[in-house]
DNA sequence: TATTGTTATACTCTATAACTATA
DNA sequence: TATAGTTATAGAGTATAACAATA
């Protein structure tokens, strides 16, 4: 039952039930490890993810990729630059539409998204370290229900109003 | 049974079951609407963390609260700078550390925490909508284990040599 | 010598705006 | 008129380096 808390004492901090603070851990672990892993592609994480999607979905436009990444197009323009450069995707002709690229992996890219997934499915593992196999399972299953659902219903974005007044008077004087 | 998908068809991809991208939608989505509540905050959600701890935890010296919420000590004093401005923390001398200064809550600072909580609680489970009452409890229990674990291990910061060529001449020509 | 906190600076990344070409 | 993609530019956010005070 329970975490198994290693050696070194760290003192307790009420953010362990915070799901933002849980999330930022865990996915800021999570870019850290797949920076590492992959550093010698263009894009790093994401473009891992670009072509995951070339390699195995049916062929996407731009935008099509650039908002299931969560990105701005004019960024997923840069990103496939580099990977078109590099020879892991090429950008054809959309047949239906004049204006539209359809991004599809060479095999050179299949080949290098073989290798970085062996790899990262091992970092994965290690960053899921912490919980037994089960629970790496179910951890794995809530999160593709929960992100499944959320990009679902992204498109029609309902933030319903929050934005209210709490009572500070807020002047942020400082960059960061 | 399963995910209910709402009707607006999705066309499918292949990184529903990749952990980057699900932790990338939900981190993205929780940001988003935590962005929302904390609006008025200085520092926005991480001001709110900051915030959560100054009133529940024993005071943390700055670099101490840098490493929790994994921002640069340099960050941290910009938005401490803002925090106090706004009257809802402050700075106070180390007994044991004339070169520290311990951040606790004023009672402005609790009173803001406890309205921006009730908000931020009703915001997170519209978020987690797609999943039932079991399911949220479930996968939040999940993520405070991961997260800890990490947490825990940070310090040693070990991630493993996982540099290696994969076969891309890679040249990141573009600002991304 | 190492660490805490601060400040100024430089850098990275992202979004904005303007443009072309298609629809 | 609206959308896909590109490019240049400006902006937000971050880290780096240097410093003073203290350990």
């Amino acid at each position: 039952m329970g975490v198994s808390v290693p050696a070194t004492s760290v003192p307790p901090n009420s953010l362990g039930g915070d799901l933002g603070w849980t999330l930022g851990v865990l996915f800021r672990a999570y870019l850290k490890a797949a920076d590492a892993v992959t550093a010698e592609l263009p894009g790093g994480p994401r473009g891992r993810q670009i072509l995951t999607c070339a390699v195995r979905d049916e062929p996407r436009s731009q935008s099509a990729l650039a908002q299931l990444l969560g990105v701005d197009r004019t960024v997923m323009t840069y990103l496939l630059d580099d990977l078109v450069d590099a020879g892991l995707v090429e950008r054809r002709p959309d047949p239906s539409d004049r204006r539209s690229r359809l991004i599809v992996a060479t095999e050179h890219g299949r080949a290098v998204l073989d290798n970085l997934d062996h790899r990262l499915g091992q970092v994965e593992e290690h960053l899921l370290g912490g919980l037994d196999d089960d629970e790496r399972d179910r951890l794995r299953t809530l999160l593709q229900h929960v992100a499944t659902s959320i990009n679902a219903a992204d498109p029609v974005s309902d933030t319903c109003e929050v934005v209210q007044d709490i009572g500070v008077t807020s002047a942020r004087k400082h960059p960061y």
